[in-house]
DNA sequence: CATCGTGATAAGTTTTGCTTATGTTAAACG
DNA sequence: CGTTTAACATAAGCAAAACTTATCACGATG
């Protein structure tokens, strides 16, 4: 088998350009010998020969013609190659494909998504809303780079890192608005409003009420926290939504926003991907233009509801 | 500066389609870690890593994505190039660029250039018609691969060979044809019409005229054969014409040939090319088939001429 | 917990490629 | 017409690259 080099065909270039041995080595930083046993080999190995060689002129033979008009564009998409690494090396670019699970996703995305474009100029970010476990399986497919989601995950070929913890806030009908916070354990008896099956946030509401078994019967599910909240200003029930949801949620319906008192429930919000995955340093990154971004707004989000 | 290496590409190229770095190197017919150790070299020169590599899988980073995306092309275009070279080692093909005489050409083109093109399939003909001078000038300047033109040259750096050898006849008007062919040396007695400057046929017919210096007042140039050959029939004089151009360029017209007695004047044709020509085997193929093609020809030709 | 699959690493050997020095040939020059 | 010069080929020696076999390390899997 044939088994030309990139090698031979630079030097087969640069003795095309400069008709002459000498000046060609110079140009690829070589002795003449050197380039014409890399053009010998080169021609022993095509079966013809590339350049006539006269006493005193060289010049490419009509094969040796089509063949360095083949070798131009060859060497250059080599050099694009290079390039591409180049521009790569550094900063994260290219695409980066994120999940979010939907109670994070809707309220992160629009603060976070403009801060990442910016500080990753070339960044191209591909963002998946999906529950918790489909993420997870994405993750391990490499279908998704990085996820978005409540910790812990606790899956061992899983980097997590944390990004911020966020309070639960009680959604009650505005009528509530003056009542005194019910307590933890008063919550069990309240008619509860929660996302369908598959939610994180379900699971960590239910788990702050200290119900163990889901009664279904006396809790509609709803497929969004913006739902949820509507239910709650039509009298419904009462919900918990995660404080970054609040200002958004809260805007366009007849609910009153109450903080629990200590233990106050809470989620904390990570990032995880696979330890494999050689974008750890520039995912880490990431997280931190996460965590940059949200710490001010989520602070400012608490003040807008009275510690009551 | 970078220095990426065919084999390396062909190595990742090889990764990514068997996603499996023993599979990959098997092959190609390399060992596992002969292959890990290019893609390792590969990664570090471009500075970021090609490969997420886990325990059971192994996968193409974005990056690595891009990559090989763009290293298929180019590897494709390698073996498009050793193609090339496969097609062109045994025989002829390709641009053959050949320059003619003017008093050749026309008459011996129609019968050799179908021959060529039929013995070397795939030929690319380039035939120019020059004076002698302008034909060795470009052979000489690489513009030319070949010649055909009147023997001997001389030019120390050009292979000759020669093709055949060809009587001049002696054409006269129609109403001479029965006078006796006259002597030699009568010639400079008589009206010779003769081509211009810089034919080589001019001068091998003023040479057999032994007429040293040419004397413009009685001669008009032509400048064809077929010109000179109609001045004879309209009476202005006679000429010598090659006996290849004989039964084209006096069908027309109302002259009489006629064939010298011993010595008769006559021209060597022949092929020349630049000694440093590599294609100087093919060069010789081409002249053998124009020698075949010529020499039933010629004889044919020469039957036509009664020997007077 | 032991085993297996898979890639990385180490040591040793072959191959490649480079350099310096010298040979060869043809054109150019006096 | 011999000498010089230009230019590429060849030779010898050496350094670096690349391959092979053998072994290690690690995580998944039963």
């Amino acid at each position: 088998m044939l088994n030309v080099t990139l090698k031979q065909l630079r030097y087969a270039e640069a003795l095309a350009r400069h008709q002459h041995f000498g000046r060609a080595a110079a140009a690829c930083s070589v002795t003449q010998p050197a380039l014409s046993a890399q053009i010998k080999d080169l021609e022993t190995m095509l079966g013809s020969v590339l350049f006539e060689r006269g006493a005193r002129t060289l010049r490419l033979t009509a094969f040796g013609e089509a063949f360095v008009e083949r070798v131009g564009p060859i060497l250059r998409s080599v050099d694009e190659l290079e390039d591409l690494a180049r521009a790569a090396q550094d900063r994260l670019i290219g695409r980066l494909r994120i999940g979010i699970i939907p109670t994070i996703a809707p309220y992160l995305l629009p603060v976070v998504a403009r801060n990442l474009t910016d500080t990753f100029e070339g960044l191209d970010l591909h963002v998946r809303e999906s529950l918790t476990s489909k993420l997870l399986e994405e993750l391990a497919e490499g279908r998704l780079d990085t996820a978005i989601l409540a910790l812990p995950i606790g899956e061992p070929g899983l980097q997590e890192v944390a990004l911020f913890d966020e309070e639960f806030l009680l959604v009650r009908p505005l009528s509530d608005a003056n009542k005194p916070v019910p307590p933890q354990e008063a919550l069990r008896h309240m008619k509860l409003l929660l996302l369908e099956e598959g939610h994180c946030f379900r699971d960590q509401a239910l788990s702050f009420c200290e119900t163990q078994a889901p009664r279904p019967r006396e809790m509609l599910d709803g497929s969004s926290l913006s739902t949820l909240v509507q239910m709650v200003g039509a009298g419904m029930g009462v919900t918990l939504i995660p404080q970054m949801a609040a200002s958004v949620e809260t805007r366009s319906a007849a609910v009153a926003l109450a903080r629990f008192q200590a233990p106050q429930p809470q989620r904390r919000v990570g990032m995880v991907w696979r330890r494999t995955n050689p974008l750890a340093e520039q995912l880490q990154q990431v997280a931190q233009v996460v965590r940059d971004t949200t710490a001010a707004w989520i602070a400012e989000q608490a003040g807008e509801v009275e510690p009551v």
